[in-house]
DNA sequence: GCCGTTTTCGGCCCGACTGTTTTCAGTCG
């Protein structure tokens, strides 16, 4: 069993206590499965144990005897008892129930308790007979909202987050590489554009032997079913449900089949009308002038023949990009890994896993020069967000790193920062006095997402006009398959962001990527600079800047566009610029 | 159920908001 799995298992059971109402259990389930996660794959619970026993398993934080004792029993058989009999006691979809917005574990219990809803489809059709509003503490209006959350949920079915798939592409890809006979093998589709999600895998190899490489395909560990299984392409479902398809293709073609599966649809039907119009056809298989392949060997190869320069997989959704590479216009993108710094990270002040300092040598350890503390405020009670007396004690933590690192010569600096919340009208949640001592603000809002849209307008532009404010951190506020972006004028602002010279944020959370790619494109063109930041809440989560880079490079950003692509000196300098001119512009 | 520079028991879950109510349960992060 999987650390993942016995994860997965114990926070089942938090939201089983939860539903019974139990105190303080849920937390503690909670916290022994984030402890577990954070473990990873590569210190497997099943291996501690066979070397230290019951004991090993307790030195993971969080896990005290009950919790051992239940691992103990999921290594040995896959589950335990008390899970057992709370399942049995709860038949329900948790994962699915849950996933819905507006539903909590007090919710899925009335609702099968009452109902016998055991999951998503159960839900739907009593949401749509109007069972719901019958059941204490519901009315119309919940169902209502239920509704929706459902058919928000619909709307991405079956879309799954970049950020969840890449890293299994990526293994897939290593393992087809690494076949006898194996020229390329390569993610081609959404994944490969980095859109922000993905439908399913599609891989594209070239191969002496391509029984070889579908046979190993079919035989992935992740492999669920065998959907279609043929000489050039071979269909599977993964465990996780996720379709990936395998087409293995002569190596001649490997260019022209790479621009082919590699899409976007729309922008492969513009290029395939413009080798019409050279009297050329394009497939996948080439571009042919009547029988004879003209190019096919490279995409840029395909690409010039059409009279196009190379335009980057980020940029092939038929937006521009297409008449851009014909004028010789197209952006010079931020390349992957030009992030120097992260600009919002939460640490174990509020809901962060880990410790300021830890944070910082994993950001080290990535090859990052800085990073910004942003731990959330006090409106976020939630999460034991800072007041202006906790903030003040935690810059005098942060100082003392700062000098420990000078000393011993270490090229990384922290920054003071803060989450700060943006409350409903447009005012911070701390005094300015207390921002002022921080080396940047970050403001965002995390409450009232449904003001209207002048009202959350107005909401916005007035943070961004405190002379502290330095970023709108993850400005729309959406969730991906979750929560929909604030209504409000991103058009006034990115007006006013230009303006004030706040910077505005990619989040690159996978399931928030908020900004999107569409909004980078506005900023990038009315000049407004971009941070590209991993919202890391624990080490690995800055593994997430690369979504962001992503993000950025759809929206056409270049190196300059990104703030914290520059050294901590350079960053320094703009933050102070900036407020400079906001201190100094006019006020309203 | 876990934890300990507030230590072996008594804290931990802090508060705003929504939608339902007529005083508050449930969700959010």
């Amino acid at each position: 069993m999987t650390n993942r799995q016995i994860a997965e298992k114990l926070r089942h059971m938090a939201v089983f206590y939860e539903m019974d109402g139990v105190p303080f259990r849920p937390q503690a389930y909670e916290k022994a499965a984030d402890a577990i996660d954070a473990l990873g794959p590569d210190e497997p619970l099943d291996r501690l144990f066979a070397a230290k026993g019951r004991d090993g398993l307790r030195t993971v934080p969080g896990v005290g005897e009950g919790i051992a004792h239940h691992i103990e029993e999921m290594i040995r058989r896959g589950t335990f008892r008390e899970y057992e009999r709370m399942a049995a006691k709860y038949p329900v979809n948790l994962d699915e129930l849950s996933g819905i917005e507006g539903v909590g574990p007090k919710t899925i219990k009335t609702l099968y308790q009452k109902l016998r809803i055991k999951d998503l489809a159960g839900l739907e059709r009593a949401a749509a007979a109007g069972k719901i509003r019958g059941l204490p503490r519901f009315g119309a209006k919940t169902e209502a909202n239920l509704i929706r959350s459902i058919e928000l949920r619909r709307r991405s079915a079956g879309r799954r987050l970049l950020g969840d798939i890449l890293p299994l592409a990526r293994r897939i890809e290593t393992e087809l590489r690494g076949v006898r006979g194996v020229r390329h093998a390569v993610v081609a589709g959404s994944i490969r554009r980095r859109q922000e999600t993905i439908g399913d895998i599609d891989i594209l190899a070239t191969a002496a032997g391509p029984e070889r490489v579908m046979e190993k395909f079919i035989r992935l560990p992740e492999v669920a079913e065998v959907l279609e299984h043929g000489p050039t392409k071979t269909a599977v479902r993964l465990d996780n449900g996720v379709q990936a398809d395998l087409r293995v293709i002569p190596e001649a073609s490997y260019g022209a089949a790479l621009q082919y599966f590699t899409g976007s649809k729309e922008h492969n039907v513009i290029v395939r009308k413009l080798a019409i119009a050279r009297g050329l056809k394009l497939n996948e298989y080439g571009l042919w002038k009547s029988r004879k392949s003209v190019a096919a060997r490279s995409e840029e190869d395909v690409y010039r023949a059409v009279g196009l320069d190379y335009i980057e997989p980020e940029l092939r959704t038929a937006s521009g990009e297409i008449e851009a590479a014909a004028a010789g216009g197209l952006p010079d993108l931020i390349p992957y890994g030009s992030v120097r710094g992260d600009l919002q990270v939460q640490t174990d002040w509020t809901d962060g896993s880990h410790s300021i300092a830890d944070m910082a040598e994993a950001a080290r350890r990535r090859g990052l020069e800085y990073l910004a503390v942003t731990d959330h405020t006090k409106a976020l009670a939630m999460v034991g967000g800072l007041d202006e007396k906790k903030l003040a004690r935690q810059g005098r933590e942060i100082d003392a790193l700062n000098r420990r690192l000078e000393k011993d010569g270490v090229n990384f600096r922290v920054l003071k920062g803060s989450e700060v919340d943006i409350l409903r009208d447009g005012s911070l949640d701390l005094a300015d006095a207390a921002l002022k001592k921080l080396d940047m603000v970050g403001a965002a809002v995390h409450s009232h997402f449904h003001l209207s849209r002048s009202e959350q307008t107005a909401r916005i532009i007035r943070a961004m006009k405190n002379p502290h404010v330095d970023i709108i951190f993850h400005p729309t506020g959406r969730v991906i398959n979750k929560r929909e972006p604030c209504d409000f004028d991103m058009e006034a602002v990115i007006k006013a962001a230009k303006a004030t010279g706040t910077a505005l944020e990619i989040d690159a959370a996978p399931d928030r990527l908020d900004l999107k790619d569409s909004h980078v494109r506005l900023a990038v063109r009315a000049g407004v600079k971009l941070v590209i930041d991993s919202d890391a809440h624990r080490p690995e989560h800055f593994d997430w800047l690369e979504l962001g880079v992503a993000v950025a490079r759809r929206g056409w950003a270049a190196t300059k566009d990104v703030l914290n692509t520059g050294s901590y000196r350079d960053l320094k300098k703009w933050l102070s610029k900036a407020k400079n001119k906001r201190e100094k512009g006019p006020r309203k």
